[in-house]
DNA sequence: GTCCTTACGCTACGACCCGTAGCGTAACTG
DNA sequence: CAGTTACGCTACGGGTCGTAGCGTAAGGAC
């Protein structure tokens, strides 16, 4: 994953050690735990990882590169538990970016490497590959069965329904990274279920208060997810 | 600004230089649009303020403090301008945050001081005070004034009022941000259009395409803001 | 096995930035 | 005037960066 190899025809030569790689990755994420996002070196990196500083060179052109790497495979985790309806789904889509947001290698990271790939456009890429799609892939998901399920009414147009799902991706992303970074406020389940009232029916709804109530898509189920302790 | 005097006794001795502090702030952006967050750095600053360096640090604790202050006024452009309906309030407060993220000095700098943040509580405060609570006092507004025209339901209790606000304040900021930021796609009108939709009514409606339709608070209006063309 | 090629560890290096100390001078107060 | 604080400047130790150079290790081709 570290080093782009779009075609390899296996090279000669000693081949690059894999231990290596899994180390660099872990020792990183140590650091960042420890040091945070602007005190990782490289060469801390390399002393905790039992590696020649070179080593981290030849893979990585730099900190950004690496820390995208090493934080990235923490996204694999995601996974969308198919809870028997949208707001339930959406749920659980909040918590669990929620939960990967309050990690602290996460935390520090994310918005570091975000940050830098504003002058950047091959690590703006990087990360896109890497980890927004891994979210991205929750969020179509969680649509297409939606509209299985009869919740959402299903699009014709790929080109509306597309630009559709990237508002909702912003929205969803953004509310939980904003609330999670900028207000520095905890993601738990009461949280998660005000969000999905109101992304699923509207300010109106939401600011009375009241249930979605006798109309559009979330009604036929029991709230789903029901939890109201316990955070994160 | 920069230095924080609670209280200022009219001290004895020489005083700060106002032209140095707006020098150095205007610097900072400068720096920041040249070089970017991660390149900018004190000495490079103090060179453009034509000021010495250690004046920088008699001020300011380091880059973080800096960059937050010099940025922080640029959001005293934030205004909502009273545009009689609730949707079209909302349209115009996400086509500013946007104008102001689409900037070079605030993209670069916003999300690398968040970051930064996460690590140091001070900093926190530092963003809170002087740039979010610029962002916030928006949409603070725009709820006041919706629940004068009846579009939103005027909420008793002050409690759940203040969690919604902060609900659709992370909604809308994180939206913006995340669409600027990550997705790396323009905030136009047209998006300010489809968010402010979903925001308002829903995702069931939004998905549908139709508009907001005959339910709940916010019907009784032109659907406000109609101007289908013109770029942010 | 012998070449060939690439990866690795290690050392050393110039370049840069950091944050501070020290000093003489400038500006304002009483 | 003396007292106090800010400023510009220089210089410094300490740290990180990213690279070059070298000898060695680990694979493939034959």
């Amino acid at each position: 994953m570290p080093s782009r190899t779009p075609t390899e025809p296996t090279r000669s030569g000693r081949p690059r050690s894999a231990e290596a790689d899994a180390a660099i990755l872990e020792a990183t994420r140590e650091s960042l735990v420890d040091l945070g996002w602007s005190k990782l070196t490289m060469g801390d990196v390399a002393t905790r990882a039992g590696v020649a500083k070179t080593t981290l060179y030849r893979r990585w052109a730099g900190k950004n590169e690496l820390v995208v790497d090493a934080v990235a495979v923490l996204f694999d985790e995601l996974e969308l538990p198919d809870l028997g309806s949208l707001p339930a789904d959406v749920e659980a889509v909040v918590l669990q970016f929620a939960a990967l947001l309050e990690r602290p290698e996460t935390k520090t990271a994310l918005m570091a490497v975000v940050a830098e790939s504003t002058r950047d456009e091959a690590l703006r890429d990087r990360i896109r590959d890497s980890i927004v799609a891994r979210q991205k892939h929750l969020v179509l998901q969680g649509r297409e069965r939606a509209q299985l399920r009869g919740e959402l009414p299903s699009e014709p147009d790929a080109v509306v329904a597309a630009r559709t799902a990237d508002l909702i991706f912003d929205v969803i992303a953004g509310a939980v990274v904003h609330r999670t970074l900028v207000s520095a406020e905890p993601v738990d389940s009461d949280w998660a279920r005000r969000f999905t009232m109101l992304l699923l029916s509207g300010l109106g709804a939401a600011a009375a208060g009241r249930q979605p109530g006798a109309r559009g898509p979330g009604e036929s189920r029991p709230t789903g997810v029901q939890k109201p302790g316990g955070s994160v």
